[in-house]
RNA sequence: GGAGAGAUGGCAGAGUGGUCGAUUGCGUCUGUCUUGAAAACAGAAGACUUGCAAGGGUCCGGGGGUUCGAAUCCCUCUCUCUCCGCCA
């Protein structure tokens, strides 16, 4: 959620940046919160002047009884009983507004940040680094689905059995694989100073609200009805609200945290060619990284988790580029993207499999994540997150790029994870 | 799932209708002392919001109520703990 105090500063600005987001009528939208706020503030400040009246006569009343001047209170009670009257106009009013402020304010996503190029769609999207050549397949190279059923590695028709469509269940050594990235990362994460979390995959409507999942995306969640809990489509879910209304001293920061959960997306109204095989699913894996930074250091911060990501794919061997999103690409409450993309040899296509963003203060101001400054005065921390990875488009890549006549080749970097060098 | 107890400031723990936003202890911070530290002593310190400021308002798990006045009484929800049952 944008902090007020940006829009009252520079509306000019605010309505300029939005716009780069897709809010066509943000200058609409920008004045209605002011106005509401104007507004509030002044019933506000009328409210409080008649509470502050009965709080005195109150205390008054309170020392005239206890002095036994039982009687001389009758004049002051009927007093206050008019005031209060008088006031529950104001407080229902103030009510009303206080919603009314807030539901515009959360219509409203984060602005993006000043190198975020214009745009609309992923065509827009600056690219920021590009591997030099792709990798030349032979001519009969296959997509991963085939060899996922050639090798035996993946059965996505027994998945769609006990589950349904996008649940594959990962065999043999295709389970393997996929435990073996786990460890990898997690152990890379850890040598780059990040703390391990395994937080729980279900979360209560408070998480989903702290990250900005809930109330606008709610569909893309699975929600386990009965006991009110949602399935999390990310990790960056309940670990960033670990930290909701936290007051962090500010020389703990950064904290750096990677967690490794499976990750459950309705991702309805996908179809064709990019829900085939990995592409996309319903339920996959990933290590994320989170940070929670000083509001001086996040973007030093975004620029690290970059790198470090980059080493990340870089070590699997797999052909990358880097894209800064454009405005219109961006997610809600990004300030600024990175989004990796690794080269799909077989469907010859660039897949997403990572996405790095800084958020500002935007999260933290809905989670009320502080940290306690120098001047003993309490300030907005910023949140950063990144996945670090994301598995099955890894997979993916895996196996269409390593296919060889002697089977499927496992980078250097994994051998020691998978326990096998060929698949 | 059944029975009981409870939810107060970073933690522990008082407070059962009237200057209580809250006694006290520990922890934290700042001084004094010390070469430095410890100890001792003195002092400081909750959060949000409004206001240039003085000041004001709100917050004792959440919501509602009684009352001139509620942390304190009533209703309700949530959660935690103890015991029993079930169980990876």
């Amino acid at each position: 959620m944008l902090l007020l105090q940006t829009l009252r500063q520079n509306p000019a600005f605010v309505i300029e940046r939005l716009q780069l987001k897709r809010v066509a009528d943000a200058a609409e939208l920008v004045e209605a919160v002011l106005a509401t706020d104007d507004d509030r503030k002044n019933t506000k400040n009328q409210l409080d002047l008649l509470l502050n009246e009965q709080n005195q006569l109150a205390r008054e009343i309170g020392s005239l009884m206890q002095s036994g001047q039982k009687e001389a209170t009758e004049g002051l009670k009927a007093k206050v009983a008019a005031l209060k009257e008088q006031s529950r106009t104001f407080e229902a009013q103030v009510e009303v507004l206080e919603k009314q402020q807030y539901e515009l304010l959360v219509r409203l996503p984060n602005l993006p940040g000043p190198l975020v190029p214009a745009g609309k769609t992923p065509e827009d999207n600056e690219i920021v680094y590009q591997v030099k050549s792709l990798p030349e397949l032979a001519p009969n190279a296959v997509p991963h689905w085939d060899l996922a059923k050639q090798y035996d590695l993946i059965d996505f028709e027994l998945g769609v059995k006990i589950t349904g469509a996008g649940f594959p269940v990962y065999k043999g050594k295709g389970a393997r694989l996929q435990r073996a990235l786990i460890n990898y990362f997690l152990d890379k994460g850890l040598a780059e100073g990040y703390f391990e979390i395994q937080p729980p995959i279900l979360v209560n409507e408070d998480s989903g609200f702290g990250t900005g999942q809930l109330p606008d995306k709610e569909g893309q969640m699975y929600y386990a009805g009965l006991d009110q809990l949602y399935l999390i489509p990310t990790a960056e879910v309940p670990v960033t609200n670990l930290y909701r209304d936290v007051i962090l001293k500010e020389e703990d920061l950064p904290v750096k945290n990677v967690a490794y959960t499976p990750c459950f997306r309705r991702e309805a109204g996908s179809y064709g060619k990019d829900v085939r095989g990995l592409n996309r699913l319903h339920q996959f894996d990933k290590v994320e990284i989170v940070q929670i930074a000083h509001p001086d250091k996040s973007y030093e911060i975004l620029e690290q988790m970059r790198n470090y990501v980059a080493g990340l794919v870089e070590s699997l061997e797999l052909p990358y580029r880097i894209l800064r999103l454009c405005g219109g690409d961006m997610g809600f409450a990004s300030a600024m993207t990175y989004d990796f993309e690794v080269w799909s040899g077989a469907q010859q296509r660039w897949l997403e499999v990572s996405s790095v963003s800084n958020f500002e203060s935007y999260q933290s101001n809905r989670l009320k994540l502080r940290y306690k400054a120098s001047d003993g005065k309490n300030y907005l921390a910023h949140t950063l997150n990144g996945s670090a990875m994301a598995l099955p488009r890894i997979v993916a890549a895996l196996l269409e790029n390593n296919q060889t006549p002697e089977g499927i080749r496992i980078p250097e970097v994994l051998v020691p994870y998978t326990g096998f060098a060929f698949i």
